[in-house]
DNA sequence: ACACTTAAAGAACGGTCAGTTCTCTAATAC
DNA sequence: GTATTAGAGAACTGACCGTTCTTTAAGTGT
């Protein structure tokens, strides 16, 4: 029955008397304590316990808040979003999508990468969940090129349909791709052949378009 | 000793006396079982236990063979190819390479493709590892598309120094981005945008004009 | 100030799976 | 034949997941 009436001799160290984190407070410790955990050891190795005892609080705290490991760290990167820097803007296309291209290959190189992988691996199961990855995490490329793009056709380097084109984005889709493949920091090398031997050929001025392509 | 002296009143059922397969016989059976389970269940819910238990044998049989799970599924993929039904033909450099890629995209949608996202996570750890996945198993595609670059540089449709360039295997390049993101199977019209859009203008001729697309 | 409600800390548990290591014994080599 | 190799099967350690329980601090309402 009440078994432990009285004393409760035991629990030598109990250290619930510290003062307790609640809400938001202790939300922000716990993705705080994602973020080093993944920049640590990274996301195939992140666990639930650990995260838990890093941030001195319990699994049930967490499990309370997210339903996973991979909720917890899309959230943790969702919130304290990785530096961005602001928009490169060197004067010329060219340049500015090198820029861009180098950012983010330092920014995959970074623990961030191994973030990458780990929930594209898992965007095999939910559906909804691969919305939200893909939301939350592949869009930084190309809406930056979009807006590199943007100024590109206002200074008359690019035409103005290319903006509505599969075209637009290749430059970081083939990043994407030679990280995914090759791992990072891409290549330097690499990188300005992506812009000089395809991308550019692709959006600047003289490049023909085969038929009338303007849609997507 | 008399072989079968009475003890061992345990051990009611034991087949360890069927027909004991080795070596190579008893990989086979290994790996075809691996190959099921990919199917069944797909790389995330493969188990040692359930390949084991499938291929009638024990985890410690396994475990002499390959290191790990994505050792296993590597050597199941490569011995068993999955089927490639030889080259597109069709005579001309577009209709071959749109072949292609769908054939890739419904490779993509099968077993395979949760495989591919598997394994690109578990790039992450050993880059041996890393090579050898990237060997077998992303090689399919560019190899494919250069030997149909390579019959159009005979016809005449591409000049030669493409096949050496990152133009070439834009293609797969972009598909498998492509299924990265948005999952399998590729929508076709997702597929002709990527030919007629940016592939066709980056390898074709000098300035591939809608109509006369000059031979001469 | 008080009782009441919420939720954090911590521990334990059941379950799954990875890898390892036993024993026993069939298949093979010598 | 005898000796060696290696498969079958089971047990076992250890990590982790996700859940649940108890105890108790922090808020909430009156």
């Amino acid at each position: 029955m009440p078994p432990n009436v009285g004393r409760a001799v035991e629990s030598a160290v109990d250290h619930r008397k510290g003062p307790r984190r609640r809400g938001e407070e202790l939300e922000n410790a716990i993705l705080t304590a994602t973020l080093e955990e993944l920049a640590e050891v990274g996301y195939a190795a992140l666990t639930m316990d650990r995260v838990a005892s890093r941030a001195r609080t319990s699994k049930a705290a967490l499990y309370r808040r997210w339903s996973g490991r991979a909720e917890l760290v899309l959230d943790a990167c969702k919130l304290r979003a990785f530096p961005d820097g602001g928009l490169p803007d060197t004067g010329a296309l060219r340049t500015d999508v090198i820029a861009l291209l180098r950012r983010m290959s330092t920014h995959m190189a970074s623990p961030f990468g191994s973030i990458l992988r780990g929930l594209l691996a898992e965007m095999t199961s939910d559906p909804d969940f691969a919305r939200l990855i893909r939301d939350r995490v592949h869009t930084a490329g190309p809406v930056t090129i979009r807006a590199l793009l943007q100024r590109a056709v206002e200074r008359g380097e690019v035409e103005p349909w290319i903006l509505g084109s599969r075209r637009a984005t290749v430059a970081t889709d083939l990043l994407r791709n030679e990280f995914l493949l090759f791992g990072a920091p891409v290549d330097d090398g690499i990188i300005t052949d992506i812009v000089d031997s395809v991308y550019l050929p692709l959006v600047l001025r003289p490049a023909p378009g085969p038929t009338g392509d303007a849609e997507h």
